[in-house]
DNA sequence: ACTTGCAATGTTATATCATCACATAGAAAT
DNA sequence: ATTTCTATGTGATGATATAACATTGCAAGT
């Protein structure tokens, strides 16, 4: 369960796609969406969001937000359960992350160039997610929703399983 | 929030499909189908999970897990959250009900009888939910899964927004 | 019939996740 | 400068979920 801290210049396996991807600036690149989209939406990526938004994005997996809140505290934050869960809110309605409520956990969004219908996948041995770029699962729930006269505002899709990487493992 | 007691020969609009049904033997048959696959699967519908599942059938609506406590505590059953939470688990796994991950609620099973996949609308209104049959929508998630090398175990699909009746309401 | 084994249940305790209410601080609008 | 509104901090509490262990009851093997 724990995950080695990503050091500069290193290439490792990562839950984007279980595939291994360049992590080095994917960070700053994010955190300069988020503002643009901050500012475009006339809304404010303050401190503590911002820091709760690098938080997430420093390892691509989900965190609880009792976790998030212990690394907002070490970075000279509140304490309280109240401000991580404020920050996420925040990030989660303005699309910089995503809530996995199978973990009950958050994770930074990892197409945030792109509208999105977020769906992930979750291994249930590494507790690795990826995020699927899925809108045509999105058109099926649809057609349904249709026909039922049903409006939807929002869909969680996730699925539980068993990464490659995880596969590989059991067959030894 | 709080809905009607079913009685016996009533007709009400129910959020299975959010349409009218007639909800008479509808229980009976739940419980028929369970107690058939316990015995095909050589499991066991003891008397806290039958009554479990009768609780779940009596409202086609998500109850939380301590309101199920409840109810078993006043059939005559254990009182502690494990109670509940076992016998929850014993359905969901045998396929008589479902958790709402979004609501941390369980519901009856309204298609006990086909294999399926399950996917739910949830009012945010009425707290209302519709199982979806929705096969197409998973063979869309499983190209992707495929694509990735993800092994599927299990598919949570919830959509939330406004139910029909509550979309009427809101024009009003 | 015994006893061994196992699944199910009950209970205590505790862990984990999440929100409410209210005070204070800081930015934006007038 | 004053007002207003948003954001933050904190204390308290609520809601959801599991761990650990004792007990019961049934069934298989002898």
């Amino acid at each position: 369960m724990t995950r080695a801290i990503q050091t500069k210049n290193e290439k490792l396996p990562d839950p984007v796609g279980f595939a291994t991807h360049d992590h080095n600036d994917c960070i700053d690149t994010a955190i300069a969406a988020a503002e643009t989209h901050c500012a475009n939406n006339g809304v404010r990526l303050t401190p503590v969001r911002r820091k709760a938004l690098e938080i997430l994005l420093q390892e691509h997996r989900a965190l609880g937000a009792y976790e998030i809140l212990d690394r907002l505290r070490d970075a000279g934050f509140g304490s309280q359960p109240a401000v991580a869960y404020r920050a996420l809110e925040f990030l989660v309605t303005n699309g910089s992350a995503h809530k996995i409520e199978r973990l009950n956990a958050f994770i930074a969004c990892a197409h945030s160039k792109v509208s999105h219908v977020p769906a992930f996948m979750i291994c249930t041995e590494c507790d690795s997610v990826a995020e699927v770029q899925s809108n045509l699962t999105n058109k099926a729930f649809g057609n349904a929703a249709h026909v039922a006269g049903f409006r939807i505002e929002q869909t969680t899709m996730e699925a539980v399983g068993l990464c490659p990487v995880c596969i590989d493992k059991s067959k030894t």
